[in-house]
DNA sequence: ATTACTACCGGAAACGTTCCCGAAAATGGT
DNA sequence: ACCATTTTCGGGAACGTTTCCGGTAGTAAT
């Protein structure tokens, strides 16, 4: 029932609580042997530190906090799990809130998570624009904070990037080779530089192949939307040879209709997604994707955190972007 | 930099500790300008109490864990979300593991939501025989758990259920009064009564309808799973009129190879899912499912908890089973 | 034998709260 | 004016650690 602190193996022992908790932490001299005796008694006892009293001596939470829009499709998950391996293994708790892609219950859950005392933060922005602000006076009150994917520019923090121009233009570059050289992009919301690098690769390699750029439709990151985009290309009745979108969840949403209207993919229209969610290989047909390094970026995200914890002070931002790759697949290969 | 602390607002009030920390959990003794006084300069100074010397003292943490088997699929981040908007708006912090489906991993992050002094948790499990000694001290030892969906029914806990049986009959029935007679269910992993009470479910549908039972072939819970199966189904070349998958990773990895084969569906072959995920509705063709209330599961669950850890003492486990609902879809409606 | 280290270890303060206990002040009844 | 009661407050222990400071042995050198 109670559990058993350090002052029971202690007592249990014959020797003092402070040497116990050399014992735990062997920074500081003890025996060999004592300490040996000490850890496997305590073993014995079903001891552990409390979490909490260290936290109140040492002066940390040893918390840090992520926030993420949205974790109902895979690619946010993934990358939080990225984050917890190095994160749990240091000692850190991971507190997880997700805005539900509103900038309100995001600054909500920051405030939430400050007022608890997080060591450092690692967030993916709702909205580039809305609460700049306060996140500047964050900063400015030495927080740690790492940003990754959803970021805004001016922000003198970490970053974690994900190379979105180059993978959009070899995804697009990918479509070209193949022979389809209409090809239309589904962008996703306007509003993030994400979307504006994605777009930059997608004209970049029309340039390179000399090839007539497409057009750019806008709209949400859901199923339903590329679902949306996909009938308003049917309506007016002028179908590019491909589709690039900017997830994959609204390329299978267009995958969807397409389908539903008795098109063939690729051979009607090709489909190429981004973010390779789980299931891009367990649909019909597959599709090609460009696979991010969502556990990579959860890493990457904690390790520059924890650098900047740790040199507290003496800290400048980096910025690391990261490489993926293109999964090609049935809905983009050419069939003659 | 350096946080305010309770002795600094008493200092410069010239009042005790103890009478600012009163001010701050009004249950006790203190005069109501003192306390406005108090209240309002703390303020200024932007204090706030620690929540970890908080949790020290109490032997509370006001913070409620959750441990599932894993978030990429909707399911279970749907349900954590439906915990989370109880839970915050009552005071309470969150904190969510994921088990990665392995039960060793589930017992560490139970271990370690324990020594972080949860005042309760929430729990879904990996597997249903292999932690339950742990459980039952756990339990015996008086910590407030609640169960939900993955639970084993001999720990004396709150649980919230869905009704499988039911729904699972429901289905089933479904199926059959479409004329698909022959039908294969593809039952997950053996080990979970859920699993149980849903072959129960198909069985008994079977038996009002006076039609065989079908085959019952049993494996994971993924898109690969279901692959395989369906493969091995076309390799005996005796293809049932249907599949009736107790996930939709099952019934999509299934659709996938049956298609990739040149199957039609449900004109060769019909599918019906479970669970409801997401793409349910936003692949081709769209998939029957049995929706499960996700958000409501969290809610109730949390309820639950909270009700328990009030109460602590007094208090009969309850058991919620909640209801769901048959999304008819596509891929099971017979067409002639 | 005295000195000077070194290697270990114990005592106790500190972290920031809560809350019990008792004391002082205010109130009320006579 | 006095006692009894209530209201309001301060002192200090407790929660479970870490870590500084000092002290005791033991060893080696003089």
């Amino acid at each position: 029932m109670k559990h058993t602190t350090i002052k029971d193996v202690a007592r249990k022992l014959g020797v003092s609580v402070s040497t116990v908790s050399r014992a735990f932490n062997d920074k500081y001299d003890i025996k060999k042997e004592t300490k040996d005796r000490i850890l496997s008694v305590a073993k014995k006892m079903g001891y552990s530190p409390n979490p909490i009293a260290q936290k109140l001596t040492r002066q940390r939470s040893y918390t840090i906090g992520m926030v993420v829009p949205e974790f109902v499709n895979s690619f946010f998950p993934e990358v939080i799990i990225g984050a917890q391996a190095v994160l749990l293994k240091k000692g850190y708790q991971v507190l997880i809130m997700q805005s539900d892609l509103s900038w309100e219950t995001e600054r909500k859950n920051v405030k939430t998570l400050v007022d608890n005392k997080v060591d450092g933060l690692i967030i993916s922005l709702t909205s580039e624009t809305e609460n700049t602000g306060y996140y500047e006076e964050l900063i400015a009150s030495n927080m740690p904070i790492v940003f990754f994917n959803r970021v805004v520019d001016q922000l003198e923090t970490s970053k974690v990037l994900f190379d979105d121009f180059k993978w959009s233009f070899f995804a697009t570059e990918h479509l070209i080779v193949q022979g389809f050289t209409e090809i239309t992009h589904f962008a996703g919301n306007e509003s993030f530089s994400l979307t504006k690098n994605r777009i930059q690769g997608f004209k970049a390699a029309h340039r390179k192949h000399q090839v007539q750029i497409g057009e750019i439709m806008y709209k949400g990151f859901t199923f339903e939307d590329g679902e949306s985009l996909a009938e308003s290309l049917l309506k007016r009745d002028e179908l590019p040879q491909a589709v690039f979108a900017a997830n994959d969840a609204l390329a299978i949403g267009a995958m969807h209709v397409f389908k539903k209207n008795g098109l063939r993919i690729p051979e009607d229209v090709a489909v190429v997604g981004f973010s390779e969610s789980r299931l891009a290989a367990h649909i019909s047909p597959t599709l090609t994707s460009v696979q991010q390094p969502t556990h990579d970026i959860g890493e990457t995200a904690s390790n520059l955190l924890l650098e900047q914890i740790e040199n507290k002070g003496l800290f400048v931002p980096q910025t690391i972007v990261l490489n993926g790759r293109l999964n090609v697949r049935e809905s983009s290969v050419f069939l003659r």
